[in-house]
DNA sequence: GTCGATGTTATCAA
DNA sequence: TTTGATAACATCGA
């Protein structure tokens, strides 16, 4: 379940590793997550490129190639990039192999093949998945946080969090974390935030965020870095599957409830 | 063997 | 308009 400080870790580590390298070669496995490019012109448009730049925009990766095109990479919920040694065997669910020219292979690995490797040409302005997306929650002013909750007249806080074309970024482990921190229920409906709660909630998502891409993110099921190492933040979490626990705050038993079809977590006493 | 849960997003129905 | 259900898919545990 990769969400912004994940896939975040990620695009850090392949910027590291993988920058200026060139693609050599691919092996396409499945041609599921290419989407609607055939693998002859995947293939065509992509060996022999260089990589120029790696960047990120909400929980989609974006590898810049020097042909002008780039590649867009989301991991959706069991994906993983893994920069592995040629003599790796290749693993169950490994859909996609780049081989790049200082010998190593980043491998596109998704056991549940929901995400994508998307071809895209020219402008990435007029992507359309990419253009609808709302601000990055990440720099996101609280004067901002404040007017885009202002437009909204109803709904419930956890929902509209998950909700990227609201703010982009987020997804239930964060969500869950940062009401939690701004002591909010995560059914409360939006219209009635009083200023210190959203001024506790905007602080919530930077904090939580920024310390759990230091942490290298959140491994509850399938996530790992360009490593394959598991990320550092889960025992971090204040809420987030740990229904029937104490809260690290009060003590009170962490409850689990459906919040618009999502579970959502959350104590009892902390957030009312 | 079956059911439900897992969690992101597009799409379609109400 | 907005919300809610569903589907895409594979695995695990009850």
């Amino acid at each position: 379940m990769p969400e912004l400080p994940e896939v975040e870790t990620i695009r850090l580590q392949m910027k590291e590793e993988i920058e200026g390298k060139k693609i050599e070669s691919t092996k396409v496995i499945s041609d599921k997550p290419l989407g609607n490019t055939t693998v002859e012109e995947f293939k065509e448009r992509v060996e022999g490129a260089f990589i120029k730049d790696v960047k990120r925009r909400a929980k989609i990766l974006i590898i810049k190639l020097s042909t002008g095109d780039s590649l867009l990479i989301h991991l959706k919920l069991t994906g993983r990039l893994l920069l592995l040694r040629p003599s790796v065997p290749i693993e169950k669910h490994t859909h996609l192999i780049f081989n790049l020219n200082d010998g190593h292979q980043l491998r596109f690995w998704d056991l549940r093949r929901f995400g994508y490797v998307k071809l895209v040409s020219g402008k990435l302005k007029e992507v359309l998945e990419l253009k609808k997306l709302g601000p990055e929650a990440l720099e996101l002013s609280l004067n901002e946080f404040r007017n885009i909750l202002a437009g909204k007249r109803s709904g419930k806080i956890k929902s509209l969090l998950l909700d990227q074309h609201f703010i982009a970024g987020i997804g239930n482990i964060y969500s869950d974390e940062a009401l939690f921190y701004a002591g909010i229920h995560p059914e409360r409906n939006v219209a009635t935030l009083k200023e210190d709660e959203i001024a506790r909630l905007h602080e919530g998502i930077r904090k939580i965020m920024s310390s759990a891409i230091s942490y290298r993110g959140s491994s509850m099921d399938d996530y790992v870095d360009l490593f394959g190492k598991q990320g550092d933040f889960v025992p971090r979490h204040k809420v987030y599957r740990r229904m029937g626990k104490p809260c690290k705050a009060c003590g009170s038993l962490i409850k689990r409830i459906k919040v618009g079809g999502r579970s959502a977590h959350f104590c009892p006493k902390c957030q009312v």
